[in-house]
DNA sequence: TATTGTTATACTCTATAACTATA
DNA sequence: TATAGTTATAGAGTATAACAATA
């Protein structure tokens, strides 16, 4: 489908809530949305940093991984992973299928349907990224004793459900 | 500046990440990314529920808190505190001065800079606001027992440093 | 009838860059 | 020179609605 070379597009800035000193945050500091917001925001930030020049962000980063483990995955459920709409997985796919990332096959169970594979460089690409996002999270969550960041996940997996 | 009456945009739909069954998530279960993700998204859901009708979302809310604690406020500080660029705090106040909830006054110190300042309207809506959203967070953190809610957002303002 | 993928379209949020008036 | 606000423009991301093929 790629016509041409696609120019990978100028790495986003990361994004640094920066808490700014002498004011007041009011019940701000006592929400735990905004203590969300605040950890998504330099999350979001230390993923970029870290896959800065591999042309990705946390969707496609989610997506990657979800196709990797579950083959023939159609664009539907993708979607679904993602909290998104179908348009838009579809839209994800023609992005990585541009580039040789995935692959759409046929769905043998359902002539509508594509599943979804990853090409070997798709693979590789997934593999590398996920030694850098966890070598990000290693950094990232560096304050934290490990019983602190397992508490944390326990927390917050508890909170969603 | 408002020269027609603006009408409410509809309200977004609550965006929800169902988990979806069946489904090998693979390393995005291990990972501190993905869980804060899940619950920002899961957050912002349930925030949009609990103001419906009233027309906000997650940054239009902290902006007017941090406004109301901080008369005066410059517009360049607002964007700091959003993690937002000037030109987009100055859309935002636009957006306040139109439904007349935030006026900017002249600054006393600096001739270049706006002071803002929540209107008796903004300061009304402002307190409804914030009754509701403090509503959510206490039906949304029900599962958890007072000791791991304040023990989540310990630990997560000190991830954020 | 319902669902999958698709197309077309539109809108929100945010960024960057250049401009002006002050500092 | 640097900063506050503004303007103009552009792009990413996502939504909705309608359509064809298939279930």
């Amino acid at each position: 489908m790629a016509t041409a070379a696609v120019a990978p597009r100028p790495a986003p800035r990361a994004v640094r809530i920066e808490r700014v000193g002498g004011l007041d945050y009011d019940v701000l500091d006592a929400l735990l949305g905004f203590a969300i917001r605040r950890a998504q925001l330099a999350i979001q930030g230390s993923f970029t940093e870290a896959t800065r020049g591999m042309d990705t962000t946390p969707p496609r980063f989610t997506a990657l991984v979800v196709i990797g483990a579950n083959p023939g995955l159609s664009q539907t459920v993708l979607g679904k992973v993602l909290g998104i709409a179908r348009s838009g997985a579809m839209q994800l796919t023609d992005w990585f299928e541009e580039r040789a990332l995935v692959e759409r096959r046929k769905s043998p169970n359902d002539a509508r349907a594509w599943g979804l594979h990853l090409t070997a460089k798709g693979e590789k690409i997934t593999a590398r990224l996920k030694e850098r996002v966890f070598a990000q999270e290693q950094q990232w969550t560096a304050h934290l004793s490990p019983r602190e960041r397992s508490e944390l996940l326990r927390l917050l997996a508890k909170l969603t459900g």
